[in-house]
DNA sequence: TATATATTTCTATATGTGGCGAAATATAGA
DNA sequence: TCTATATTTCGCCACATATAGAAATATATA
């Protein structure tokens, strides 16, 4: 693990909104609109946000017609730098945000994604 | 372990200056003066970093006469944010800036400590 | 093809950050 | 007490960042 590879990964982290959509990203990929529903920024802001953990090498996206998902980085090969990190977000599980973020999850994935989309 | 807790954590270290204090420190306490040397910025620059990881909760000092000693943070009691963060530092290791780092330091520690103050 | 929709890129703005030098503070020693 | 020294605090500047709205892009659907 480089310094620069480290310093990028945390510094993508060290944002709230960004830690938040990451850890809502260990229970499977998510579609940008779920992503704005449960963080209630701007779409243009977590398309920022998400392209910043993205650059650093922390979450990767596919296209799916208009809707764009986002996943955890594949964490397949050596132990990486993106591994070694995101484990540490463990212990952020019993903390409140999340808490309250994993609940409305919960609600958040049993809508129709058009319909949310279209809010 | 709280969200802000932990973005305040690593947005402390989120600047490669400040990881590499922290890495610096792994080895044991440094006084000021030696952190000067080490990362060559300014005096005030580096106050402010320390004061940064103090905030933060991952570096403590002590005060002796003149000079101040800097070292990890007491990681004593339960498993706390700083621990868990800190541990994942350990992939740094043969990073070569800080490996540079810790050859230099070793001249550093070498070296008399009032006579690298008065530098 | 034309229109609606999802996301991104661009532009602007307000706030935060890293850096240094000067001044302030604290302590040792003459 | 006075002076030298180690560190911190303050004030400033250049640059980065988070945010939103507007415009651009890409895709589905009428």
């Amino acid at each position: 693990m480089t310094l620069s590879e480290y310093v990028t990964a945390i510094k993508a982290l060290s944002d709230p909104h960004r830690t938040r959509a990451v850890m809502a990203l260990r229970d499977g990929e998510l579609c940008v609109c779920q992503i704005i529903e449960l963080l209630g920024l701007a779409p243009s802001t977590i398309s920022k946000h998400m392209s910043i953990l993205k650059l650093a090498g922390l979450v990767e996206c596919r296209k799916e017609g208009r809707w764009v998902y986002y996943a955890l980085a594949d964490t397949g090969k050596e132990s990486n730098t993106a591994d070694s990190i995101t484990f540490t977000l463990e212990n952020l599980k019993n903390d409140q945000t999340i808490r309250n973020d994993a609940l409305q999850l919960q609600k958040i994935k049993s809508m129709d994604l058009a319909t949310l989309c279209r809010k």
